[in-house]
DNA sequence: AAGTTTTTGTCAAAATTTTAACTTACAATA
DNA sequence: TATTGTAAGTTAAAATTTTGACAAAAACTT
């Protein structure tokens, strides 16, 4: 089977169409047409007709989509039919943030573990996860089957913890540090720069004026 | 003058640029080409060449760029080259690690209120400064001259606080809630949206399986 | 001082992405 | 069961974005 690379642009588009029919399946909502989603997300029909036709024909001409089939469907596209494991290194407030919001574990992604270097933190707990040294976290992934990890540490230790877990088998990297991680081939990272949000919304606001 | 609309791939890239260039600058690096850049962050010297002559000829033939005037030159397109003040909405962990980040702070986002409609936190701090109700907040807005509107609250609550924001006076959402968020012509928002983060790195990791 | 190298700014080509239009298939209805 | 309307899937066109190439200008080199 030929397997043609799916543009990014289209992956970015994929978990907003899912959260829509999440909220629509709760709704009570059976079946949607292309022209009624793209009206309540602001996107045009085609576009979501092409984006879904790049993973196969999910809906049927004269009706449309079935939400619930969709939802599964995208789910599936995403990898998040399955449960993922995550560690988070760093816990400091963004760190312990991500552990007590509640959101990741109702999606699947489990958060197992919480590591960081500062011996005083050892042993204390955030939400109900322990927090442990990184100097334990290579043998944790080793034995805990991590998919994800979270580095949530300053930006001049990212680069070093993410070697030390990609060393252990982490494959992939979710970075809220403010700078690019280096990483082989096979390891996947997803970057959240919040501090170039902000620089974004200021160019906006600016725009405005 | 004629007013172009710079494309927003051009200003996602805006923020990195600025983030290495601040890196050079603590290095002492006063001059850099296209080329050195372009390897450095992994993108074309043509790119970095084309991005910047949106907004002008910063460089000079033979030369490169001087670091600390591109520097600066970003900054003021960015709209960072002065102050902005910033309130949150929801003293949940999110609004509290927001709070508690001095990198904001470090970069002119001044972040000089917190607010929640839960009474048991009114009055308790975060980092230094005081949880306010949210009925206390258009008040504030009104009268503090705030640019930026942080949105930490539960979806579900996410357009009803907006309102009262932007009826207040405010033009600048930074929405961290999962759900987009429905605002005038004339007010700008940039989404955070952690939990489609999570899923776009889940679909890269299946991808490489 | 002349020649050589470097490197920008710009133009045009190539590639990608988005939108629009068309064709086919199914569903609803009488 | 025949007919009409709806809407997906697909193809083509348009728009946008990225890359490559080159002339002009400045900086080095000898």
């Amino acid at each position: 089977m030929e397997h043609r690379t799916i543009s990014s642009a289209v992956i970015r588009r994929l978990p907003r169409y899912y959260r829509y029919l999440g909220e629509l399946r709760e709704s009570g909502v059976k079946r949607i047409s292309s022209r009624e989603l793209s009206e309540r997300m602001k996107v045009t029909a085609s576009q979501i007709r092409q984006d879904l036709n790049n993973f196969g024909g999910f809906g049927q001409q004269g009706y449309g989509y079935n939400v619930d089939t969709l939802f599964h469907e995208i789910a599936a596209i995403l990898g998040i039919d399955h449960e993922h494991n995550v560690i988070i290194i760093g816990a400091g407030n963004l760190g312990q943030a991500l552990v007590n919001s509640g959101d990741f574990a109702k999606r699947g992604f489990n958060i197992i573990a919480i590591f960081d270097n500062n011996a005083e933190l050892a042993g204390k707990k955030v939400g109900n996860i322990k927090i442990s040294m990184i100097s334990q976290m290579a043998d944790f992934i080793k034995k805990n089957n991590v998919d994800i990890v979270a580095i949530t540490v300053p930006r001049q230790a990212a680069n070093e913890v993410a070697k030390i877990a990609i060393d252990a088998g982490a494959r992939g990297i979710w970075n809220f540090a403010h700078t690019d991680i280096s990483v082989p081939e096979d390891v996947v990272v997803e970057n959240v720069h919040l501090s170039e949000s902000i620089m974004r919304l200021s160019y906006k606001l600016k725009e405005k004026k």
